[in-house]
DNA sequence: TCTAACTCCTAC
DNA sequence: TTAGGTAGGAGTTAGA
């Protein structure tokens, strides 16, 4: 029952042919409006369900349900967007907008913007807000999916002709049932060169084949993959290039946009809509040649008031089991509204099934049935209008668990909520398997025009924690955590009174469920149950991880659209990058066929032999300033500028030209061919310098948060370079790079090591001789034989800049700190203090250790981390012998927390219980292993 | 009891 | 149709 609704006055009843009328974006007046709209449609489902409730109810049923919705629209109305200004409806301005996502539909093509065709095509739907906080969708004409081959030699315009003729044939042969009327729309012949490979001659002819739908990309990459008949010259297969390229991502590379862009359209050049598809303020139709795309930088580097919903549901399960859409009801629905840039919610609102005592600040909609709770949400959904839609596991929870229950209760316009009319949200199952994330199961939910952020899928990609349930992270950034409910109780509270879901509703808003982890031996097992999330912490963890920021940098830099950042690898960010940097240079990119693992692995970096040991003199650590991309660089690695080995003979490039690379490669120098992948590294390390200068200018904390995602999103886009050309089974792997990458690598390290000893010798004039201790990959650890840090700090700068010298640029060694004291365990093994200032240290820094693992129980991991803060710190060694000692013992009297002893191999946590396997005789020999760490005094 | 092959997680 | 890399320590398991 509304909370609102306390005055039960009667509408004028609705005539009785008529369904109850819509709720209207605007309602004020409770006139039905005709029924022809799709959303009427919709209502008269409302109406024949509940006519199965009994035939007496039906009119009082329907004069409820008017009602009661005229209520809930007066309520929604006021959250709507400001309304449009006289400029916009007149058509006599601009369009400026920040695009957020971009997708595509098959479609009419427009009779006024293309005259010329008349059939189905690709339409480009691009979404996003303006300045004033309007909602757009702009739909783009004109843009067709092409793909290139390289051009048999001797081909001539008749034969061109007759290709495109057989090839036409084919694509109708794969596509019999399909109506449409051409499908090879024209080939051109065009000057490219293909990026594999250092060439001479500036371009060779490749033919561009122009298609009539993305899909038909595919199918014929495929035809001329398996190989196509052509005259006089017989059965002939093509590699083709770029033909795995998303449309919507060609789109983009070819109008220079990047995701998160804005994009004007000038008055004028674009056209109203004639009957709108969308639910957004401002829709309208143009040619793909009219957009301005505008480079995120100036007054462009800004962020539209984007819409921000946090939500979160509640359901009640049975007792014991995890809630199951075919089963368990909806309860609650709490919603948080954020404009970008604002720190308050403008919204914040709860949905409840049955009634509900009121919360300050909060508005509470309570509804007699779970119909309506859901029907009220996708109404607040559609007034609301959000650009992107967070939450705590939304994507694998919440989401899914709506669209599923609505179809379990039957509501089958329950799931219209993306911004396309008529147009049902779609679940799909995914899995995301990669060496970085792991094999991740989750759902797609398809929100067209709205991006969705589940926090959980960013804190799993982003940081390595032991436990991702909401309440931990909260723990772990907010400092904060909220009282748990336990699942046991939710039902409970939802069948007690009014105050006990006004509880309920609180912990929903802004506590947390009870999250279960089970933590089994096998951490990739580890399952997080989450029964209820939070609408609150979402957002704040958003904001404190200025997540909005950093994505949509991350987006702008490397060009892809912002939902690929969660959604995606690494390795599209990459190509995307490369793809528009060959379009610059006439270039283009072949697909390469999976090569299998015959290509195998490489050789990877050199991890120095660990003299391990505990040092008491400080240890100074020489480190090359971003290794990989400087080596790139420096020796302009490449696929362009990779001879092969026939051309190696057959060339007979001057000596004085060209690198061999330890690994035994040949690269031409800059002069002869400049490389794509180091112009890419440079202007992105450039970028990053310059991001670094104005954050240490900048005063304004948005433009700070802007500028510090920006120099992350180019550190991180410049690092996995290298990983894109070593993976084999990506999209373009050159292990010649990649190996000869790693293989300068060793050489420098080397170099380094024995530059060091070679120089700071006693001999030399210096006091000590100095020794490398360790390094591994791009660092060394010297002990230059000093004692005290300041000495060590001089003597570690003095050696870098030596050393710098020798090396081609921009490669540069850099002293970074010293550690003192430093206890090598081993190779990837070690733990210091860390001084970057000769007064006082900074931390403790230990790595490798139980201290950093989260396969140690916490029993161990504070054990070693108290130990290593006795000798370290307090540099008291028979203090620590005997607190390992202490434990031993007291593990073994039974004095232990058991919480202490979970997270380890035969321990479980089942409900409140250990259940302790054999665990004393285990954790006694495992304290025993540690015991030999501190012996080594 | 030893070892090879595997898993897991980390360093870079 | 989608996935960055290798090195390496510590533990487990299977088999002799």
């Amino acid at each position: 029952m509304n909370k609102g609704g306390n005055s039960r006055k009667r509408p004028p009843p609705p005539s009785s042919h008529q369904p109850s009328p819509a709720l209207k974006h605007q309602a004020t007046t409770p006139t039905p409006p005709p029924p022809s709209t799709e959303e009427d449609f919709v209502d008269e489902d409302v109406f024949f369900d509940e006519t199965l409730m009994g035939e007496e109810d039906v009119e009082s049923l329907i004069l409820r349900d008017f009602e009661e919705r005229q209520a809930l629209a007066s309520r929604l109305s006021k959250w709507a967007r400001p309304p449009l200004s006289d400029a916009y409806i007149s058509q006599s301005r601009s369009i400026v907008f920040q695009q957020l996502e971009i997708d595509y539909v098959i479609g009419e093509s427009h009779k006024n913007l293309l005259p010329d065709s008349s059939c189905q095509a690709a339409i480009i739907r691009i979404f996003g807000v303006t300045g004033e906080g309007h909602s757009v969708c702009c739909l783009v004409h004109g843009f067709e999916p092409y793909f290139y081959i390289s051009c048999p030699p001797g081909m001539g315009p008749d034969d061109i002709s007759h290709f495109h003729q057989t090839l036409e044939g084919r694509m109708k042969e794969m596509n019999r049932n399909s109506k449409v009327p051409k499908f090879v729309r024209r080939i051109e012949l065009v000057q490219k060169r293909s990026i594999m490979y250092y060439q001479q001659q500036k371009s060779q002819p490749f033919l561009k084949i122009v298609v009539a739908l993305p899909t038909m990309v595919a199918t014929c990459r495929g035809i001329l993959d398996r190989g196509i008949q052509i005259d006089g010259l017989g059965m002939k297969s093509f590699i083709t290039y770029e033909s795995n390229v998303l449309f919507a991502l060609r789109f983009m590379i070819d109008c220079n946009i990047v995701g998160g862009n804005w994009i004007e359209i000038p008055a004028g050049k674009y056209k109203k809509t004639a009957k709108n598809m969308s639910y957004c303020q401002l829709e309208f139709d143009c040619l793909y040649s009219d957009l301005i795309s505008h480079a995120p930088e100036g007054e462009f580097s800004k962020m539209a008031p984007f819409r921000i919903l946090s939500f979160d549901i509640e359901c009640a399960g049975r007792k014991g089991h995890f809630p199951e859409p075919s089963q368990d009801p909806v309860i609650q629905v709490a919603n948080l509204v954020t404009l970008q840039g604002e720190d308050q919610p403008f919204i914040r609102n709860v949905m409840t099934l049955k009634s509900c005592s009121p919360i300050v600040g909060v508005d509470v909609m309570s509804f007699d049935t779970e119909k309506e709770v859901l029907l009220a949400w996708r109404e607040f959904i559609r007034e609301v209008d959000p650009d992107i839609i967070i939450g705590y596991n939304i994507c694998k929870f919440d989401l899914p668990y709506l669209i599923e229950r609505a179809q379990t209760l039957g509501i089958a316009e329950f799931p219209i909520l993306g911004r396309i009319r008529n147009s049902r949200v779609r679940v799909k199952d995914t899995t995301f398997s990669s060496r970085q994330y792991g094999t991740r199961e989750s759902k797609e939910v398809t929100v067209e025009g709205r991006v969705q952020f589940d926090l959980l899928q960013a804190m799993q990609r982003d940081y390595k924690l032991s436990s991702y349930s909401l309440n931990s992270v909260s723990a772990h950034f907010l400092s904060e955590q909220k009282e748990d409910v336990h699942h046991s109780i939710i039902s409970d509270l939802q069948n007690g009174n009014a105050e006990t879901r006004r509880r309920l509703a609180v912990y929903c808003l802004k506590g947390i469920g009870e999250g279960i982890l089970l933590w089994a031996s096998n951490p990739s097992l580890v399952e997080v149950y989450l029964l209820s999330e939070d609408a609150y912490l979402p957002q704040r963890l958003l904001d404190k991880l200025m997540y909005v920021y950093n994505y949509v940098e991350m987006a702008r830099v490397t060009g892809v659209p912002i939902s690929f950042l969660l959604s995606r690898g690494q390795s599209i960010k990459v190509l995307s990058q490369l793809l528009r940097k060959s379009k610059q240079k006439n270039l283009v990119i072949p697909n390469v066929k999976q090569a299998g693992s015959e290509q195998g692995t490489f050789e990877g970096a050199t991890v120095l032999e660990a003299k391990a040991g505990f040092y008491e003199k400080p240890i100074a650590t020489l480190d090359f300033a971003s290794l990989y991309p400087s080596i790139m660089m420096a020796y302009n690695l490449c696929y362009c500028t990779l001879v092969t080995p026939e051309d190696v003979r057959k060339l007979n490039l001057p000596p004085e030209c060209v690198n061999r690379t330890p690994s035994g490669e040949t690269f031409v120098k800059p002069e002869l061919q400049k490389g794509i992948l180091p112009e890419i590294l440079e202007e992105l390390l450039a970028a990053r310098k310059r991001a670094k200068a104005d954050l240490k200018e900048a005063k304004d904390p948005l433009e700070k948060a802007v500028l510090d995602g920006r120099q992350l999103a180019l550190k991180v886009s410049a690092n996995s370079v290298y990983g894109f050309t070593g993976a084999t089974v990506g999209q373009l792997p050159c292990l010649e790079i990649s190996s000869s990458v790693t293989s300068y690598g060793r050489q420098m390290i080397e170099h380094t090591k024995k530059l060091v000893e070679d120089k700071f010798t006693v001999l030399g004039g210096y006091e000590h001789n100095a020794e490398v201790i360790y390094g591994d990959t791009d660092s060394v650890m010297v002990q230059f034989g000093v004692s005290d840090v300041e000495a060590a700090m001089n003597l570690g700068r003095e050696a870098a800049e030596h050393i710098s010298g020798t090396f081609t640029k921009p490669i540069k060694l850099e002293f970074e700190k010293v550690y003192y004291p430093y206890l090598l365990i081993s190779k990837k093994r070690y733990a210091g203090l860390f001084w970057t200032n000769p007064q006082k240290f900074d931390k403790m820094d230990t790595k490798g250790i139980e201290t950093v693992r989260r396969d140690n129980c916490l029993l161990v991991k504070n054990l070693v981390t108290e130990c290593l803060h006795k000798i370290l710190i307090d540099r008291d060694i028979p203090g620590a012998v005997q607190y390992v000692k202490n434990t031993i013992s007291d593990l073994l009297m039974n004095r232990m927390d058991l919480s202490l002893l979970v997270i380890t191999k035969g321990l479980t946590k089942t409900g409140d219980d250990y259940e302790v396997k054999a665990a004393h005789v285990e954790l006694a020999e495992r304290m025993r292993k540690i015991s030999v760490v501190v012996a080594f005094f």
